[in-house]
Parts: structure tokens; sequence; C-alpha cells
RNA sequence: GCCGUCUUAGCUCAGUCUGGUGGAGCACUCGGCUGUUAACCGAGCGGUCGCCGGUUCAAAUCCGGCAGACGGCGCCA
């Protein structure tokens, strides 16, 4: 029963936020704040609680005298992670880690956490077994603030710039980049895939609505084992009717630099915990340096690097390419033979396609890939049945170019990718809460 | 798909070379401490040494097989 009046009083107060008190607004003020304990020590009649909301850390003091004994009592057995709400005056000193510290006046446990499995040694691994508690941590909070702000900055540019977002299926019946990276499932009697990409839809889409843009999952079955690659990624993917390549690179680069301005703009204390530097990510301005895939063979073969012209540029070339490198890089003009299907030849030179592929620098990966798309049905259905498919199996892709077909563009950015390389990130299993790789399916 | 490494307490690891009663730190429990900085001091709790087989008087340790995980490359965003 009293307990339950407490809680009735408590959830009447107002509650202050942790970074209100570290930025000095709240100092010599009395307080309520509710959180998790971070850490805690106790001496004696002292009690040491680091107490954790979503916006930081502070410790708080708890002094046996200062409040009733029982919550001075459920203070120093409180476990690492409980929940608590407590009342105090906030107080500037030093000894504090942060300079500014809560002596507690009341102090109640809302619930008493088990012994939490993360402790101050832990592998990767283990993180990743623990990943719905590892989420706690101030670097992944961090993460996820930048991810949902490289993902608000997308929507705002893409929307500004007059594209209107349109959400594929997932459950589909053919891919779009070849039959072996594909997850198949049952669909009640049927075979269906997860989508691998948009883009079949899309380039129908763009014949209603000319500008089009989705962020969504994408699926890939490719047993890659690398810190680039996970099962499921968010994909975002723009498609426009009468663009040339172009036109869809200069946009790529215009959205690339709009994200990292707008991330170095809004959150910069998160970067700085994380490592990056936002000065640098402001200087990521548009145009990017550009070459086409006939220079990066030559500058390779130049630095020494031994690769033939009509092999495709792997990691250790792409971050050869961009050593030293400021800015992402932009590479076009691929060979024909090792591209998808859809892109469209260069007319002026049917040895290379009319395609495009942003390196990020210092990461060394591809972000972004697109294209000028084949416009000509017969030539998509010649490579469709080079590469081994049936046309009949991407029949409603083949409308696209049969009534009205127009030139059209597009690319592909990888989302994921892109909070590796701002947020600095060693592996992309740290860019997605719940990262899904060959081995790992849970949590 | 190719190559490499690893598997011992809830977690992080030593011990394996050279076979002889399974260890440390952290976590947790109990005790001590009124200013700690992932506190400290003392005690306690905690194990099918990945699994199967072999060698041996004796295997975490040596040999064979299997499984799982991790890392690098390829494929891709």
């Amino acid at each position: 029963m009293e307990q339950n009046c407490w809680v009735i009083v408590m959830s009447a107060k107002k509650w202050t936020k942790i970074e209100e008190i570290l930025d000095g607004k709240k100092t010599d003020e009395t307080v309520n704040i509710r959180g998790w304990i971070y850490r805690t020590r106790s001496s004696g009649n002292i009690v040491f609680i680091i107490l954790r909301d979503s916006t930081g850390i502070l410790q708080t003091t708890v002094k046996r005298g200062s409040l009733p004994d029982k919550e001075f009592d459920d203070a120093k057995k409180a476990l690492i992670e409980s929940s608590v709400e407590l009342t105090g005056s906030v107080k500037k000193d030093d000894r504090a880690p942060g300079g500014y510290e809560i002596q507690v006046s009341r102090f109640h446990v809302v619930h008493f956490a088990e012994p939490f499995p993360i402790t101050k040694d832990h592998s990767e691994e283990f993180l990743l077994d623990v990943r719905h508690l590892w989420l706690r941590s101030q670097k992944m909070t961090n993460i996820l603030r930048v991810r949902s702000k490289i993902f608000e900055a997308s929507h705002k540019f893409l929307r500004n710039h007059g594209y209107i977002e349109v959400q594929p299926p997932i459950f589909t019946t053919s891919g779009s980049e070849g039959g072996a990276t594909i997850f198949e499932l049952k669909y009640f009697d049927k075979k269906a895939y997860l989508s691998q990409s948009w883009q079949l839809y899309a380039e129908n889409i763009i014949m209603a609505v000319e500008k089009a843009y989705c962020i969504a999952p994408s699926f890939r079955a490719e047993k890659s084992r690398t810190p680039r690659h996970v099962t499921e990624f968010w994909h975002l993917e723009v498609e426009e009717a009468w663009a040339s390549m172009r036109e869809m690179l200069t946009l790529g680069e215009k959205l690339i630099s709009h994200i990292c301005k707008t991330v170095a703009k809004e959150c910069k204390r998160e970067l700085t915990v994380l490592g990056q530097d936002p000065k640098k990510l402001e200087k990521i301005t548009v145009p990017f340096p550009e070459i086409t895939y006939d220079q990066a063979i030559q500058i390779l073969q130049k630095k020494g690097h031994p690769i033939e012209y009509g092999k495709d540029l792997g990691i250790l070339e792409e971050r050869k390419l961009v050593e030293n490198h400021d800015k992402p890089l932009v590479v076009t003009h691929y060979p024909k033979e090792i591209m998808a299907f859809y892109k469209k030849k260069d007319p002026s030179n049917p040895r290379v396609t009319l395609n495009f592929n942003i390196i990020a620098n210092e990461m060394g990966d591809e972000i972004l890939d697109g294209s000028e798309r084949e416009s000509d049905i017969n030539e998509i259905i010649k490579s469709l049945k080079e590469q081994g498919s049936n046309p009949k199996d991407f029949s409603f892709y083949l409308d696209s170019r049969r009534y009205g077909s127009v030139p059209h563009s597009g690319f592909g950015l990888g989302l994921d990718r892109v909070v590796m390389w701002i947020c600095k990130l060693d592996t992309i299993k740290d860019a997605i809460p719940f990262p899904r790789t060959i081995n790992r399916i849970y949590p």
C-alpha cells in the first residue's frame, strides 16, 4: 500500500533529464530523476550510484541518514540495471564524473534487476548473444541516434527534391541479382522469395510517378563472412523516369553529402563519443572525385597492384583507390560482362555500361551503386537468357518496356554501410540493432 | 565457396609444448569500510575442460574423427 502511494506521488512529479543536469541547468535545485543503475559502489554508510537515462549518466550519492533507512538499504543492495526513481539536490562537484552529482533524499527501486550478464570482460561474440541488453550501452545508444538521423535526413532530402516514397513488396516471385543469393520460403502452397531489391517494381512505378524512392529491407542469401555484410540490410533505392546516368549520379552525391552535413550538425556529441570528427563530415561536399573503371585499373597497376582489365574491383582494390581520400570516390563505366542485366550499354563504348559506384573513403567499400537502365526489351531478354533466367519469370518487369518505355536511371544506397562509415564502426553488425548474418538470426 | 584460428566456471582468460588431485580476475552471496571513479580488504559459491573414439597405470593436455563459433578473401549494398 505504502509503495503504491509512492508510485502515484512520483508519477505526478516533473522528471529532469540527466543531460539538463550535466549542462549545468539545474545546479543547487532539487530534482526528480529516473533511470537505470549504470554502476554502483558502496563504502559503509555511503553508496555511489551512477544512474543512466536516455540522455547520459550521472553520479548520485546516497548517505545513510539523508533518507529513510529502508531506502538506503535498497540503494545498497540494488544491482546494476535496476530501475529507480529518486529525488535529490544537484551539486557541482569535481569528484563526480561529469562534474555534477545528486545528493539523494528519496530513493525508490522500481525493479530490482537480476545479476546483469554483461560485465567488464566480454567478447564481440558474447555481446551479440546478448545484443538486446547491449543496446543499453553508451556506444549502441549513440549509434542508434545517428542511424535515426541518417534515415530522417534521407527521407527529408528526397521528399524535398520531389521524390515520392513508394513501398515495395517484401514477398516476391523473382530476384534481380541472380538466383544463387535469394532466400526461398513457403508461401501457402507456392514458392516465394524475400526481396533483394525493389528495382523491378520501381521501373514500373516510375511510369506513374516519375520520381520514386523507398527505404526498405533487402535480403541476400550470400554466404559472405565479412565485416561489411548482413543478410538483411536497409536499402535506400531511387528510380527516376527520363533521368540520365549523370543526373542520378549527381543526386546520389548530393544525398550522401546532405546526410553527412546533417549528422555533423545535429549529432555532434554522439559522433565525438564514437570517435568521428564532425568537421570531417562537414567537408564531404559535392562533387566527389570521379574516375572511370579504365582509369581505376590504370591507377592500380601504376601503384603496383596486380589486376587485369575485366576483373571486378574487390575490397583490396577499392581500399587502394581511396587511400588518402577525404571524400568518397566515384567509379563509372564498368565492363558490361561483370554488370547485372538491367544496366544500359554505353552507346559510345559498348564494352562498358552507364553505371557508377560510390566507394566510401577510409572504409573503402561500396555504399552506392547505380546506373542508367537498359530500355531495349530485346537486349534485356538476351541478357536474362545469358544469365540463365527465364524471361517469363520477369514478365511483369518486361511490361515496363512494352507500354511507353522511357530512358530512366536509378541507384541503391546501403544505409547500414553509411551508418558504419559515418560512425567509424569496425563492423556493419554494430550499425543495425539486431544484425542478421550467415550464422546469426537471434536475438 | 576458399583459407586460417579457436572451443576450460555466468563472463574474460591461464593451464596443453613436457600427461600425474582443474586455476585466476570479474560477476554473485556474506562480512568490513562515510567520497568512490569499471573502488578496496577478507571469506564463500561456482566446472560433463565442445562431442565421440583411441593410446596410456593415468588425458583439459598426446592421436583420429565430428560439431559449433570467430576472423580474412570472394560474391555484393
